[in-house]
DNA sequence: TTGATTCCCATATAATCCCATGATATAAAA
DNA sequence: TTTTATATCATGGGATTATATGGGAATCAA
């Protein structure tokens, strides 16, 4: 499965508008049991996520894993409820239109601050949507902790252990 | 798996195009699981190592595997997201044109100083690109430290003690 | 009827396709 | 061995398409 890559920065319009970057486009189509040339892709955006100020972009095949393990919690436990909850009660499905852009509704832009623009964050299975400031800060933060435990080198060394699993 | 080996400095031109050097191409043809000798290859290129001014240049299937260490993180756990971010927040797949070029994208360049040239560098399962004087910097770098200390001897010795390892 | 939503069209810029050339190989023929 | 075809490669340019973005008209809902 394709991964959601990179980064780009797009305007939201005074319809509360925005392109979805067009790689981003390719792995939703890919991720869409339905879709086919002459269709738009669909895809779920999550806003239930608590400790970090960002929305979250699916595809439906990897939201489908996602609610997957969900439904394999035992029913009617106090988990289960709460996580589906956040994501499935916190969550709505948007089709892309023939331009490539969804509308994002004026809850969720409030919810993470996104006033003109938007930045899209690309995080494998899933991408994120923050209010650029916002990126950078946590961008920053990362890098900070990452400098402080000296994770770079776990990260580096995670790369080197390919090796062993080939 | 074949390896990245050797250098070369192609020019880029107006638009942002860059031949891939052809011996590199055979490897990135190799390393795509979908590439068939009708189709271009697909490369990811990584741009966010904070501490080098190059940037590197995997084959799907050396990406992939470290994709696959990092899927295998709990999802939503806090390593695996930093991981995320800065492999896949800071990287694009691009695929080789008809002529074997791709387009190195403005913001890359910049990140590395890029303007007319760039130099490949082979690097076993990756490559990188650098601007050609910040390369020779690199290495003169290491040639000062290797004569300073009379390190290489070291470096050679471990070579060897590394087949017992293995 | 007045916002909001949806659909359709417009456009500047950037990306991509297609074709061309000169340089350097590599192979085949004289 | 020299000459002649054949490929491949790095590179350039023009034409075409895609992308991100803006705006208007039609539709819908309160």
């Amino acid at each position: 499965m394709r991964r959601f890559r990179g980064e780009a920065e797009n305007k939201v319009d005074a319809k509360g508008r925005i392109s979805i970057p067009a790689p981003f486009r390719r792995i939703l189509e890919e991720g869409d049991p339905d879709w086919s040339s002459s269709l738009n892709p669909n895809l779920v955006i999550v806003y239930g996520r608590r400790n970090r100020k960002c929305l979250e972009g699916y595809s439906l095949r990897s939201i489908e894993i996602v609610d997957n393990l969900i439904s394999n919690l035992p029913r009617y436990s106090n988990e289960r409820e709460i996580l589906e909850r956040l994501l499935n009660s916190q969550s709505v499905q948007v089709q892309l239109d023939e331009n490539g852009r969804i509308i994002l509704p004026l809850k969720l832009r409030k919810l993470v601050d996104i006033e003109s623009t938007a930045m899209f964050v690309g995080m494998g299975e899933k991408f994120q949507i923050w209010h650029p400031d916002n990126y950078t800060n946590d961008m920053n933060l990362i890098e900070k902790k990452l400098s402080e435990n000296n994770l770079e080198e776990d990260l580096y060394s995670l790369l080197d252990s390919r090796q062993d699993i080939k």
